[in-house]
DNA sequence: ATATCGTATTTTGTATGCAAAATAAAAACG
DNA sequence: CGTTTTTATTTTGCATACAAAATACGATAT
């Protein structure tokens, strides 16, 4: 009988995830090589489950790798973002649809709670707290799809953007852009209408690719 | 001055190329753990490119890994067929919206030559051909549309239902709906039509799901 | 005979060592 | 003085060795 559960995660995968976030913290910038022996110092392990991370990080599509030549944090480029993002538009539309249709009458009150303590942090000026809540609204609508490979597929490209999106400034007149059509959506889920929500949702997506390209053209 | 390129792929890519094979084929069969050592003695390698293979195929999805108790090959369920092709379905659809507007005409004429020997080979009932020339369209369609981090997501989800689009049993009914579509497909691309192309790719797409769920209820 | 405990074997996880490739630095040549 | 060639150093790629965990097996006890 023992009550406490010994975690033992293996190392590679705690590597990984550390990594993630130094990638993601931006303690490792965009293009830095990834010097295994350092990277073993600084974590206290040695190559093997360092390099199995890495490469687990490299399908990822987070760090590129280079025959005979190492890794390097991906670069993501104008072009990049310009990709991904409409494929998330279609992801999520599709999401929303789908979750418009199936998704419990609890899990819809659940959305608004979230939506409306969001609100609040709007109107407060709280950004940290309105991103955080944002995120959890897209989370829970998504997987209010009940479609865990979307929600995966999701996540995976958003990681790869969640660098750019961290450093988008936000104009007071795309944040109240934002806000309304998430008004639009918490309606649009409530009326349980899949073609709105849809729509809705990948113009969403649209105007944060609006806001993030023109973050990166005033740095490129 | 020396012609020959010598070519160094990395081993564990090597590897890794073999495993989704052998995967791909059903010499590993869904659900069949993977003993490492009895993979590194049929393949000649050492365990630690192996591992690194086996680690970015489970990336993929297509492994599954256990902490301390190794990776087996991802069992596609009834319900991941159905939640992936949705997806695919979504993506097939924006890829042909983007290529019908972008595409250029050499590229168009060029897609037209496939379609016009995979009709061919649906007439001669070359299956084999058939199979080839058809997924060769729809690449080149996907292609079309100039997004590269979309060919590489649709080719990621395709690989996992690869296996049971082999075993789906066409018949002969199922088979004519696929060509009547595809001859739609080239019309809508050749009209420079987005939304018609688009419509057709998910009617497509959820053609072919209604096709590899019918075999699978058949086996299960 | 069955269940449980302890031991042996297999299998995975991690560390280290060596070889090959790439990069950097130095020397030789024009 | 600049360019190329040679040499040295760093860094990656692969293999092996050892440790820890899990599984298989057998013995003992009930």
């Amino acid at each position: 009988m023992n009550s406490s559960i010994i975690i033992r995660a293996p190392l590679h995968d705690q590597v990984a995830e550390r990594l993630r976030l130094m990638i993601d913290s931006g303690e490792l910038e965009p293009g830095a090589r990834l010097n295994e022996i350092d990277l073993c110092n600084t974590m206290g392990v040695s190559r093997t489950p360092l390099r199995e991370a890495i490469r687990s990080l490299a399908t990822e599509g987070l760090i590129e790798l280079q025959p005979n030549r190492g890794a390097s944090v991906s670069i993501i480029s104008h072009e990049d973002v310009s990709e991904i993002l409409p494929i998330m538009a279609a992801l999520e539309g599709l999401g929303g649809r789908l979750a418009a249709t199936y998704m419990s009458e609890e899990k819809i009150a659940q959305v608004r709670k979230v939506h409306d303590q969001m609100i609040i942090h709007y109107q407060n000026r709280e950004v940290a707290e309105y991103f955080e809540t944002n995120r959890l609204i897209h989370e829970l609508v998504t997987e209010g799809s009940g479609n865990q490979t979307l929600v995966d597929t999701i996540n995976s490209l958003s990681a790869k953007v969640r660098r750019e999106r961290f450093s988008a400034q936000m104009t007071e007149e795309s944040w109240a852009k934002a806000v309304s059509e998430h008004e639009e959506i918490i309606a649009a889920l409530e009326a349980k209408d899949p073609e709105r929500l849809e729509a809705i949702l990948i113009q969403h997506v649209e105007t944060k690719r609006a806001t993030i390209l023109g973050t990166l053209e005033d740095k490129n």
